[in-house]
DNA sequence: CATTTGTTTGAAAGCGGTTTCATACAGGGT
DNA sequence: ACCCTGTATGAAACCGCTTTCAAACAAATG
């Protein structure tokens, strides 16, 4: 069951009376073959069951057919969407993802992008992470480079991101348009560029309505539940009324919501809750929650795309992608 | 910035003033190597920043220091956990994972599978799946192979799972325990062997507590969200009169949780929830959701460790994971 | 018919390591 | 001294495939 151990190229050669120089050629269609030898090899071929070794390929070539992903926080209902976007994107194509876990530390980061490089990736694709413009950059020296979920100054142009700023804006301003006045926000990490411009879009948008910002009621987070909830505890303690909290995430968007619960606080009667990312829970949430949409699998797959492109030689262009407000029943109306 | 192209470990024995062949002993530490050369070895190889190729080391050795995770719809909570898992028991060891997704489809699965052969993969690690025993046992026995969260008769000694019967029994037991006796059941997908078991111990807990077992109390699902909130829509249009739902999974769960919230329905004042997993939304659930636990993360890196030993050539002593029922706040006592 | 041009094919040289095998050398025993 | 062992090292073969290079042959040109 198991003497199949290695069917070579040399076999096929053989088999189908041509040299391995032939074989190769069909392999990969470099150079014209004359139709019945082509027909002899993939009868062989297939008769054999043959199955190309990569790693010969990968040293002869110098093509590894892998691309590596740098994700971070594997896990994470936002990112894992990535994730599988990339995947998908990738399906098909002959190329295969090896994923590391850079568990938001720079260090690890740059760990897994040496072993990513040593391992001969074809190409990198960073999903969020704290590595700075730099590093990136130098790794985009050695291979091409996608990042997903972040922009990145130095290498803008292999960044595929949303408007941070723009989304929590346009979140606030729907508060607002709703009559509230007396918004608080639970902010994500801070140190996250993403964290950052989502509270200033909060506090752009405050400011432009001419509310002055309280500097109490912004909580910092660090994108988890657990945050959400701790972050509302500690409104409360600060004697924070709120009629409105808009969390950087559904995640802690959902933290918060429990701590109101059991405070026996009504969702949205009694106070309104916005969440942003969009992720598949949202829409499970009691009652459903009213969020900022990321297209997280499109900006996967987009990614994953480009990347193919890219290795084909071919120059760019990255979309914008847009985020949209989805309505959901966590927002009231004020009278 | 991007010269260093390729330092080989030729280069690295001209520096060192040895031949290849030391150079490659002191990396593969096979044979002793003199105390001053393997230092100038060492030194040559931080000085030119040497990164072996790992094709050449996988066409050469025949290792990969590649072992392949087949999983099934990434971005799913329970095994995402269990990636991670794999991830942090792979950390650290030098081999590195490669995912392909099956997407619960037998045939994606089977190319999954060969893919991965192809690539030479050192070991092979199944997270679910639909593929049959014959098929996975004719992959083990081309590579290292482990299945976890699924137990398949053909290689038991190779996959790690949980009980499924006996957790959803006691489950279930619990739920009579505390006074409940009409009792909803919201399967997952009954081709999955886990959720037919799963079932299977809702029933026999009833049974055995001498309760009918009413075929329309029990809704097949999908183990998705919308498929529990379906399901209780289905049951109320069957006219159940359930006093508590068990759901297979707490996605369907919180589905579930919706449609009762929908219709004004309290819970767990008026209809008790239970579910399964233990995902880490299910403790911002509302109200949190007593649910059963998996330890999937643990699963997953002790699936990671068991691979590691076997691909040292010792033999593995898989343990078996216990479930056990997480309390909070989703089950009334009836008087 | 000789010569040029073009196309298909095979031989052979890598790619960068690992591993076998033989050699050189240092000790040990008699 | 002489032979036997044992050990560290280098030379060379090899892993399976890609790719250059040149040869062989066919077709086209004058």
């Amino acid at each position: 069951m198991e003497q199949n151990k290695k069917v070579t190229i040399e076999d096929i050669a053989a088999r189908a009376n041509v040299s391995k120089s032939t074989v190769s050629r069909v392999l990969t269609s470099t150079a014209r073959v004359a139709d019945d030898k082509r027909a002899a090899v993939l009868q062989a071929m297939s008769d054999l069951d043959y199955q190309p070794n990569i790693f010969a390929r990968g040293l002869a070539g110098g093509q590894s057919m892998t691309i590596g992903v740098l994700t971070q926080n594997f896990g994470s209902p936002f990112y894992d969407a990535i994730l599988r976007g990339i995947l998908q994107g990738l399906d098909g194509s002959g190329y295969s993802a090896i994923f590391t876990d850079g568990r938001w530390a720079r260090a690890s980061e740059e760990e897994a992008l040496r072993t990513m490089l040593g391992r001969q990736v074809d190409g990198i694709i960073v999903v969020g992470g704290y590595s700075d413009g730099a590093t990136l950059a130098k790794v985009a020296a050695q291979a091409p480079l996608i990042v997903v979920g972040r922009k990145v100054a130095e290498l803008a142009d292999r960044c595929l991101w949303v408007d941070n700023f723009q989304a929590a804006y346009d979140a606030t301003r729907y508060l607002l348009d709703n009559g509230h006045r007396r918004i608080a926000h639970i902010a994500g990490a801070l140190a996250h560029d993403d964290a950052a411009a989502r509270r200033d879009g909060y506090v752009h948008a405050l400011e432009d309505a001419g509310i002055a910002v309280n500097g109490d009621w912004i909580i910092e987070g660090d994108f988890l539940s657990q945050s959400g909830l701790l972050a509302v505890e500690m409104l409360f303690t600060r004697g924070a009324l709120f009629s409105a909290i808009f969390a950087a995430n559904d995640q802690m968007a959902a933290g918060a919501r429990l701590a109101l619960h059991r405070r026996g606080i009504r969702v949205p009667q009694d106070v309104t809750l916005i969440g942003f990312d969009n992720v598949a829970d949202a829409a499970y949430m009691i009652p459903p929650l009213t969020t900022v949409n990321q297209p997280a699998a499109e900006m996967g797959e987009t990614a994953a795309n480009a990347m193919l492109q890219l290795l084909k030689g071919k120059a760019i262009e990255l979309p914008v992608f847009t985020t949209e407000l989805v309505l959901r029943e966590s927002v009231a109306r004020l009278p």
